[in-house]
DNA sequence: AATCCGGGGAG
DNA sequence: CTCCCAGGATT
């Protein structure tokens, strides 16, 4: 959970995440749409993943016990370099020093190190001092003190050099260039692309409710394994209404004689990802199936028509049945009471307009 | 070696 | 707005 993630972000999302997942067993015997759940909103869901895959190996291979040792740890999916180091020194004392963005940046200020942070080349650099510095009998306590030094006092802006402990062997302070330091490579910028997404509304009698249809994202990937509702990305300059029905027609393979009333404009989601810009137009769309007619039988292979070959939001679409009927057999794609939505993990932009698609209920 | 992968807190 | 976080996997 803290890869890339700060610890106060994390705290209420490890806690929750104990108590409902207690042990490594319940965490390998887990269903991963309830660890996704528990996961939802922290982001970089691929953690969440290789974390579960990681408990099912200890589990069948090693008798659920966590190897203490550096290179079979290592080895489990999720553990990097730093994570092996974090976990072997703090849990079993073994002498590994552990680097992550604090350490190297308190690193290149107390040795003026001008090789950019995140630059491959330059790890090994930062790897070394840190095994320098390590203390063989406290490694556990010496890469804390490290992390610890870096989040609070030796901080990316205005450093606390004054109060610092270790002021008298930092190269950087001594020369006054705190601000100089660490070197990060110039990023680029970002673009920005639109989507539409459709909230497809049923009525369902049976059970005194309405329903929508919801779409699971692929495993691996962007949000991988996420809810989301049905969405393309468009053209900007397209008429959006026309993109809605264009979308469904194309891709729910919606039956010809049934009726999908026209989308209604719902509101607009911005949402921005680590290398990408979305502005989500969401529509509101009733569905009313035509129970006396019988829907076209459309042959997958050639109705099916690929889009978003970009692979955004919603990636490479598998093969799907011909007909939304036939997609409630999908596990991809199911119907879902409007008052049950809350029992799954949702994509960020899903849960930014998840209130007024709940609001549909009573409307 | 470069890119992909989230979301939020701080300034 | 920008920056960056107790990084790792993929190509």
């Amino acid at each position: 959970m803290l890869q890339q993630t700060q610890v106060n972000t994390v705290i209420d999302y490890y806690y929750r995440f104990l108590s409902k997942l207690p042990t490594i067993y319940h965490l390998a015997e887990s269903e991963l749409d309830d660890l996704l759940k528990i996961w939802e909103g922290l982001g970089y869901y691929a953690r969440a993943r290789n974390l579960r895959k990681a408990a099912q190996i200890v589990v069948t291979e090693m008798d659920g016990q966590v190897p203490a040792d550096y290179n079979f740890f290592r080895q489990l999916p999720g553990v990097g370099d730093y994570t092996a180091a974090a976990v072997q020194s703090i849990a079993f004392g073994q002498p590994f020093a552990a680097v992550d963005g604090n350490v190297k940046r308190v690193l290149s200020r107390l040795f003026r190190i001008i090789e950019p942070v995140n630059a491959h080349k330059s790890q090994q650099i930062f790897q070394q001092q840190a095994d320098h510095l390590l203390s063989a009998n406290r490694p556990g306590a010496y890469n804390q003190a490290m992390m610890e030094l870096g989040a609070t006092v030796c901080r990316p802006k205005s450093p606390g050099c004054t109060i610092c402990p270790v002021q008298d062997f930092c190269q950087a302070f001594e020369k006054d260039e705190q601000g100089l330091f660490p070197v990060r490579p110039a990023k680029k910028k970002i673009p920005q692309y639109r989507l539409i997404c459709l909230v497809v509304v049923k009525d369902d009698a049976a059970l005194a409710t309405k329903s929508v249809l919801i779409t699971r994202r692929r495993p691996d990937g962007l949000l991988g394994g996420l809810w989301e509702f049905p969405n393309r990305k468009i053209d900007p300059e397209t008429d959006r209404i026309a993109a809605c029905q264009q979308f469904a027609l194309e891709e729910l393979e919606l039956p010809r004689n049934s009726d999908l009333g026209t989308p209604i404009f719902l509101t607009q989601v911005k949402h921005t990802y680590t290398h990408f810009r979305v502005v989500v137009d969401v529509f509101l769309s009733y569905y009313q199936p035509c129970l006396t007619s019988v829907p076209e039988v459309l042959d997958p292979e050639v109705a099916y028509s690929p889009s978003d070959k970009d692979g955004l939001l919603q990636e490479d679409t598998e093969l799907k049945a011909a007909s939304l009927i036939d997609w409630c057999m999908d596990e991809s794609f199911r119907w879902v009471a409007i008052n049950q939505l809350d029992q799954f993990p949702f994509t960020g932009v899903a849960n930014k307009f998840l209130p007024q698609v709940r609001q549909i209920n009573t409307a």
